[in-house]
DNA sequence: ACTCAGGTATTAC
DNA sequence: GTAATACCTGAG
């Protein structure tokens, strides 16, 4: 574990704002000075902005450099994405001149998994609060700055939780599915090294949705925000149906649109480009 | 007191 | 297969 410090200079497609706010990820946290600090896997990173520089430094326990172009996605065009997205209509132009500084980060599959499992019929400050807390009981702790973080508990750290520990942390009825679902992957009856050699989407998805408290919404999130990266998924929230139906299928009730249609809608304009495609839109739609 | 929030699991047609 | 319903919790 070492402090290090790591700078890109003249990136576009890369907006603190927009990429840790666009409902991704829920680990990092806006500091004083603007900038953001987070943990990422072992590590404690704090990203800010300069002028056309993005400087980040942290305590590491790997290289710097390589954490960073992995975890936050440098080595994809997100330019030549937007472009050929922005050509399909004008909402797309529009959502995306939005959140333009957005990329899709690279994380940690279980963490991701365990994530949003929680995430699910939650609001994003408890969602924050009940990962902390999970962290901050059984993960490592790490000063940065004077500052305690915690790492995201391990399958095996989590292996004597019982489903009433979990409730004390505030996890209502997910508590049970955090239980089930860490058993399932400790006991490799789902194999998350084999999820990510098996360049099969589908399948990759069948498979996820075999853990407790993941169904189709959770295992499209997982599937684009994690390691796993499938860009062609499409998942469908409240708001991703909202903006949908606002948008293209003009439903007077947003609840009556079948799931079929809006995904169908979603292949045709947007096809393995949908999961950002989702982002771009979700984000415009619940912020702007 | 009551509604709502990044859905899922269960049960009933 | 598709529709209705319950579900922790805490903020507004």
């Amino acid at each position: 574990m070492q402090k290090q410090k790591y700078k890109i200079e003249n990136i576009d497609s890369f907006d603190l704002k927009d990429i840790f706010e666009c409902g991704q990820c829920f680990r990092w946290n806006k500091q004083e000075d603007g900038s953001y600090t987070g943990v990422v896997k072992n590590n404690i990173l704090n990203v800010k902005k300069q002028d056309n520089q993005i400087i980040f430094q942290g305590i590491c326990e790997d290289n710097i450099q390589k954490i960073v172009e992995n975890y936050f996605d440098l080595n994809r065009d997100y330019e030549k994405i937007k472009k050929d997205l922005s050509k399909i209509d004008d909402n797309m132009k529009t959502s995306i001149e939005y959140g333009k500084g957005i990329r899709i980060l690279n994380q940690d599959l279980w963490e991701t998994i365990i994530s949003f499992i929680i995430s699910a019929n939650n609001n994003i400050p408890r969602i924050k609060g009940i990962i902390e807390r999970l962290s901050q009981k059984y993960g490592k702790e790490i000063i940065y700055k004077g500052e305690k973080y915690y790492t995201f508990p391990t399958p095996e750290e989590l292996k004597n939780v019982t489903v009433e520990e979990y409730r004390k942390l505030g996890l209502g009825f997910r508590d049970i599915r955090l239980y089930e679902t860490t058993k399932m992957i400790l006991e490799k009856e789902i194999d998350l090294e084999k999820l990510k050699e098996n360049p099969n989407t589908k399948e990759v998805r069948e498979e996820l949705l075999k853990l407790s408290g993941v169904g189709p919404k959770v295992a499209d999130c997982i599937l684009l925000f994690s390691d796993l990266k499938r860009f062609e998924v499409f998942p469908i929230d409240v708001w991703v149906r909202r903006v949908m139906n606002d948008l293209y299928i003009k439903n007077e009730d947003e609840n009556k649109v079948s799931k079929k249609q809006i995904e169908k809608i979603a292949e045709e304009k947007f096809g393995n480009l949908a999961g950002l495609a989702q982002q771009y839109l979700f984000y415009w739609r619940r912020e702007a």
